[in-house]
Formats: C-alpha cells, structure tokens, sequence
DNA sequence: GTTCCGCATGAATCGATAG
DNA sequence: ACTATCGATTCATGCGGAA
C-alpha cells in the first residue's frame, strides 16, 4: 500500500484552488484563532474572521466528496469580558453555503489552562463542529468503540471460564463474526463529548491539538487510504497521524517555517508492506515521536 | 429568616410585566425546546423559536438587577438530520437587546440518554449559557469550589519550600490572604464544564434537569436571601431548591397541571429560625423527596 | 523493570501600565 | 479615549530521573 503526504506553502484560499472537485475523504484542521492582536501570527481580529474564513470554506465545501466530512476545532476568545459571537455566525454562514452542520462534538480538555479572575472559571473545553455535504455520509461507529466501564471490569472477573471456550470458538471457526461478538461485550458506541488531554511534553513544536482527536476523527469517518486535508497544518499533527494510520493527506501551510520544519521531517511516500504491517507502523512511530 | 417562594399561571410574555425592574438576582430556566410537533405541551416550531423568545428575554432583562446574572439552559435539536441554529440566531439576537452572552458552560451528562443512530452518537451535553446585564455583577466562586485532585497529596508532603517563598511575599500585602489561601490548598475552582447525572429516581415528573443544576447556579450567582426567577416553572425544581437553599423565588408556569402541582407541595412561605437552621433544613428536605 | 515523585508547560484571562 | 504589552494567577498531565 502506497501512502501519499502531499504538503503545501501558501494561503489556503488560493493553494485549494488547485485541487479537484470531490476528491477529499476528511477535512480536519483546526485554524488560528480570532485574535485581537494583528501582529501575532495568524492572528484574524474577531469582527473580520467570518469574511475571512468564508473564501476558504467555499473552496472546501468544492474539493470535499459527497460522502465525506468536515471537521472543525474552534473556540471562541474572550473580548471584553464577552465570549465573541464569530463562531456563530460563521455556523450560519456556512449553512448558507450549502454545508450541512450535522453535529457539534465537545472536546473537554481534561487539563485546560490554570488561572482564576474575578468573573469567571477555566476554560476546559473546545467546540468540534461536524460539517457534511449531503445527510448520507460515511461513518465507521465500530472504529471508535471505547472499553465500558466499571461494569465490564465486573464482567471481566467472571470471564475467565468464557472467555476461554469463546477463545477456541474463534480460532475454530476461523471467521471474523465471533470477534466483532466479542468486541461489542465489552465495548459501547462513544458519546459527543470527547475527554481528551491537551499534549503538554513537547518542547518545539506545540501542536494545537493532541493527536488522539484527528485520530478519532479519521477512524470514524474515513478507512485506509482514504484522502485527509488539513488547510491550517500548523505543525503537521494531522498529516503525521494520517501516514501513520495509512490515509493519504494534504496539507497547506501559510508560515515558512512551519511549513518547512514539517517537510523536513515528513516522508511524502510511504510504501506500507501487507504483512508487516504492524511492525513497520510502530518503528515509523517510535522514530517520529523524539523529533516532534 | 423568611423565604417567600411566588407562583403565577400564565404566559411569561404577559405576567412578567408585572415584575418590577432590577428586581431579580439570578434567572434561572430550561425554556421548551423547539420541536416540529406543534402538538406537544411546550412545542415551539424551530423556525419561530427565537421570535417567540425575544419578547421574553427583553422582560427578563428588566426584572434584572444590574448585578445579577442570567443562567440558561438550552440544547437545539436535530432536524432533518442537522442541528437547528435557533440557539445560535437566539445569542446574537439577545446581544442586540443588550445582553452579553459572559460565558458558555457546558452540563456533560454522565449517563445520557441510550440509543444508536446510524449516522449519530448519543447526545451527551447541554448548553448552559450565562447572560448578565453588566461586565460587573456578584459571583461567589468559593461557594464551589471542588476538592482538587491526586495533586494535592504530593503537595501537602512538600510544603516547606516554595510555600514559605510564596507566604512571604503575600505577608508584606496583607494578613488575611494567608490563612484562605492555607484553607484552599485543599480545594480548586472548577471549569467551565459541569459532570453531572441526570435524575432518574423520580417516575412520575421528569425534571428538566437534576437539582444539582440550579443548585451549582445559586451558590454561586446569589447568596441567601436574594431572589431567583425560572419563568418557565415545569416541575419546579428550580423553586424546591431556591426554598431549600433560603432563595426567594418566583416561578411561572403556563400549563395549569404543571402549576397546580407545584402549588400543592411549595409552602409560599417558610420560616428559617437562626439557631436551628440547619436541623430545620434538613426536617423540610426530608419530608419532600419522596413526594416528587 | 516497576513505581514514585518532581517539574515544566499549555489556543488563557484580567487588570494595570505604558504608548 | 483607545490600543498594545506585561505580570500574576493557577492546575492536570506526562515525561524523565530516582529509589
């Protein structure tokens, strides 16, 4: 299998103009933030970030498949002791688009900034708005299947007679049903709220988000070599984990040097051997993770 | 002490107008949700939810202190498999009658409804949007605060160190901080995201929301004594726990069943004897549990 | 090789100070 | 008056060194 990481420098608004119509699989990214001060990188002021956004999510909306889906990381700023009202209306103005805003998950950051004001609490979670271009889409819920809880650590005492016939039973039959009966015992569909902890340990680069949430999203809403689009890369998070999970990606990136650190240390074609697999995955892994 | 607890029939529209101005501490309600079946009780159409609310919210914001805070809780539903925007059209509409919208919190229901959608998961949080009618208005955070997590067993072992540099450089400002901050290491302020249970003893009137809800709202928006609104009464439990917490409260109910119901377990006014608070409390809250 | 503990750090926000 | 910068505040997490 041959994955392909294709990366980009150049404004979003422009650079998505050379791709085709209905070629992407999973839009995920996570753009900079409205931001008061102009000079910061990225920094969009709050009042001009709808007109800004909306070129971009035109051209998105264009290169997404029918069956594919957007996903989106935001939160809006505090301004003037006020949460600002962009995200809104950017939710609006995209409906009139023509995107369809199918589900807003949260993102509870179990480890969100520390501080403590007069008028109000930390801020521990993230918005994940869920854009679609039409109500069928694709989505593969048994990819996201999280263990149970307490009950199946009760359940689990009382397995070890069953759980050893049930392990004869698979090998025996040799077929994929008695796993997936299985699996599902001891495992429940997720919820819209995602807990998650913000990455914290890396030194040089860091990331908007942790890797866990692009992964979520590429499990449940793409499978292996699908195509992933990131038009905000950032440091790369979202491409670094499509590689690693097989999914071809793109990703464009206004700042010289992030762009240039990423394609320092990405590799545009990976060639994934069928059976060696899950060896070749995790050395890429173990290799890539000390450089970030 | 004397705890007035105020219930009216009608249309919120109507009987707060008899409200007088800046009168009201803490608004705290779950209106009707939107719903396409004209039929329900309570069931305003989508499209028309915001123009039947803002007529409302505009008298809200009267019967408001300045110092006052308004807590709403809201979810929009899925129509045609999309979210509705009503409650995002509804935040910037009540801005322009010149709220601000201060925060979003987010009520994370720990065991949310069960079910499986094939393009859906469950829906497993609730806005709680928090308005105020001045960047200035009363907020008591100590009154709840959290215990703090594994964190502070380790710390307690090392106070020697950094706690006496910290304790020097706060006894040249003052005396009083030393000893609340001592008191404190104990407990963190929370997030703006709420874990919390809904209800599911009470079989025979579902709550909109579980008591724990207003209560988080009350201690820290009012203090005893002060005056509590839910315009949209339901089942009352926004009142039971303003009475229980010696809150004055009002409630307003359109539906006469609802209202009547109410009536007949709310006692208008109840008597708090300084010295015997707490056993008195404790008598009345036992006695009405198991009748709702 | 585990387990434990110390430590840096993270899409933050307010209020005061300075231009 | 209005905007830009800075310091103070504060806690869950995961890494790395130590026991």
């Amino acid at each position: 299998m041959k994955i392909n990481t294709e990366i980009y420098l150049g404004d979003s608004k422009e650079v998505l103009k050379k791709l085709p119509d209905n070629s992407v699989d999973l839009i995920f990214t996570s753009p900079p933030y409205a931001d008061q001060r102009k000079s910061t990188y990225g920094g969009i002021h709050p009042d001009k970030y709808v007109s800004w956004f909306l070129p971009i999510s035109k051209e998105l909306l264009r290169v997404l498949k029918p069956d594919g889906t957007f996903g989106l990381n935001i939160k809006e700023k505090v301004v003037n002791g006020e949460r600002s009202t962009y995200v809104m209306e950017l939710i609006i103005e995209m409906r009139k688009q023509g995107w369809l805003w199918t589900e807003e998950f949260i993102w509870h950051k179990k480890n969100c900034f520390p501080g403590k004001w007069p008028n109000r609490f930390r801020d521990a979670w993230e918005r994940l708005l869920q854009f679609n271009k039409d109500k069928k889409f694709n989505m593969y819920q048994e990819e996201v299947m999280v263990p149970m809880g307490d009950w199946a650590k009760s359940r689990l005492k009382n397995l070890s007679e069953t759980d050893k016939i049930r392990d004869e039973s698979k090998v025996g039959s040799g077929f994929g049903k008695n796993i997936s009966n299985w699996v599902d015992r001891d495992m429940a569909y997720p919820t819209n709220v995602l807990h998650l902890a913000t990455e914290c340990n890396n030194k040089k680069h860091s990331a908007a988000f942790p890797e866990g949430l692009p992964e979520w999203f590429m499990k449940l809403f793409t499978k292996e070599g699908d195509m992933i689009l990131d038009p905000f890369m950032g440091s790369g998070t979202t491409n670094f984990v499509a590689s690693r999970m097989k999914r071809n990606s793109i990703g464009i990136e206004i700042v010289p040097e992030y762009y240039e650190m990423v394609k320092s240390q990405i590799n545009p074609v990976e060639l994934y051997l069928f059976e060696s697999e899950a060896k070749y995955e995790k050395v890429k892994l173990n290799g890539r993770v000390p450089i970030r």
